[in-house]
DNA sequence: TTGAAAGCGCTAACAT
DNA sequence: ATGTTAGCGCTTTCAA
């Protein structure tokens, strides 16, 4: 390559790499640019990685058993991000196990991964190993009890706020809340979310109905079936996610039960190829989770906003068919 | 660190490596194993690469629109796999644009990338990058028309067929069959199986309804309302994926009718936390992504059955709640 | 304005 | 049985 430009290998790599304070002459410059162009040289990214210590490559460690589309769309988000700055995804998958975590960020490490990005699908407290410190990390959808490092975190509060307000602002006065598993964090949040926005409208929420289940579709028709078993319906139903919205629309139907006519159903999640193409179309809270895998990547290289420990991303809600004003007391 | 033991770095290069053929006393090794543990040295795996112009590291290059829980599955079955041999996964995803491809591909070129599984969501033919096949590289979920590098593919066809096998050997003689995508290789395949079944029944596939859809959930439910206007429903309803299923399952409830006891519902996919968890669970056709993600990293490492250019795997039927005997003629 | 040379950490021939 | 040495392809001081 550089015999054929006539010039040193360390000229070809001060055009090539714009390096600042060099003074090449326009002339060299074109002849190092037609020698590339001839040769189709690319330079060799991992003889220059190796050099520098670097290796333009962040390690996605999924920490949780759960690996599907949501790790997948965070995935999405952080690639797209990542690719802009000419990083891509190093990606291993800890199945949840803290053992296996460590292995596989020492491996990321031997291979001088630049940076982490630590994620969780249930959101929720996680340790980090140690090792993974040494680079820079950003949690996404989990976070520490030291705040250690940044964390980006969903607003659950605020999403399961909003989506009571919306219901209420379309006059309904008497909801069931089936939730996910009670011990999540984004569980106890959402229905945080949905007491507060009761109380602001002078509600009791412990006049409501709040039944646990566990975010799965059966947990949904279950604890319908068991709604309607215990009389008169509410009129709108907010479920802990839309897979469990899904549960809640069959459980109705089968029951002669219309939906929005009769009750308002809600979901979360926003789910993918799910939330907007079931009939009727769910309203919902979106959970941003490619937004959040792009926050996350984009914070790994700019450290600016260095001082908050946990960033809050906004759940938009999205209405859709399910949800309408009552037509019962 | 080969000062602490007083030895070379080639010799600790030896130890580690367990480089055949070569005579270390077990001394000398003893030392070196104590040094490292003592240092805890990690030898830089970006150095030995770059020494060795192999990266330990594969492409998957997700070469689809659509990055979600089926790309989810592949992944998470070629990463279990590539790890047994202490390869890791570089992820890309192009977004189903060849360009991007070909970018994407020439940059994990230029990091040593040592092979590639090029996958797409939707099975179909794909043109891989000129570049890619530089590398040892199998497609996964797609194909290219000259085969030129292995593909791992489900075999849709034996799918369809055993799908309908099943419903047959419930005593099923009237079907719908509401199919995905009508251009897609999955959904030609699987109605071919879908036909052929009928045939070795001694029933006309002809005398069927077959309604095109196209794998979102609302054209299962409007596809069914359709089947609904049309007159007497048949006595099992066949649809192109789970999703579909769930929309036919909502019709099919609105309008007043049972699932299993009046119409068998049956889906495809065995969708991760719908199939099994919706009410009635859905019988279905298990796509396995994962096993085939598992193949795809396998075959990269032990070409053995260099032969097969299409590796078909099998789809098995998977009876659940939505399927049972015809109560009706 | 450019080139020479050292060196990143490792491995593989080649010596000893 | 072990050490020496060269070199992988690049970047970066330093010198010319």
């Amino acid at each position: 390559m550089a015999q054929l430009a006539g010039v040193s290998p360390a000229t070809v790599s001060f055009v090539l790499n714009q390096t600042a304070g060099q003074t090449i002459s326009a002339e060299t410059r074109e002849r190092v640019m037609q020698a590339v162009a001839e040769l189709g040289y690319r330079p060799n990214r991992a003889a220059q990685g190796f050099h520098r210590g670097t290796s333009a490559t962040i390690g996605f460690v999924n920490h949780d058993v759960d690996f599907g589309e949501f790790a997948a769309a965070a995935i999405k988000g952080a690639h797209e991000a990542s690719l802009r700055h000419g990083n891509l995804l190093l990606l291993v998958n800890t199945g949840g196990s803290n053992r296996q975590a460590e292995h596989l960020i020492a491996d990321l490490l031997d291979r001088r991964t630049d940076a982490f990005i630590f994620a969780a699908v249930g959101t929720r407290a996680v340790t980090v190993p140690e090792a993974a410190l040494q680079a820079p990390t950003v949690l996404l959808n989990c976070y520490t009890a030291d705040d250690r490092a940044p964390a980006i975190l969903p607003d659950e509060e605020r999403g399961g706020r909003e989506a009571t307000r919306a219901m209420l602002g379309l006059g309904h006065r008497r909801f069931a809340y089936l939730t996910g598993k009670p011990a999540q964090w984004s569980t106890k949040a959402r229905l945080r979310g949905f007491r507060g926005a009761l109380r602001e409208a002078a509600l009791d929420p412990d006049d409501q109905v709040v039944l646990s289940g566990n975010y799965h579709a059966d947990s949904g028709y279950d604890l319908t079936r068991e709604l309607l078993r215990r009389g008169p319906l509410p009129t709108a139903i907010l479920c802990g996610n839309d897979r469990m919205a899904v549960g809640t629309l069959l459980a109705l139907f089968e029951a002669g039960i219309r939906v929005p006519e009769d009750v308002s159903v809600m979901g979360y999640d926003d789910q993918f190829q799910l939330a907007a193409e079931v009939r009727p179309a769910l309203s919902t809270v979106r959970l941003p989770y490619d937004l959040m895998g792009q926050l996350a990547a984009e914070r790994l290289v700019e450290p600016a906003m260095a001082g908050s420990a946990r960033t809050l991303v906004h759940c938009p809600v999205l209405l859709r068919g399910s949800t309408a004003p009552p037509t019962r007391g």
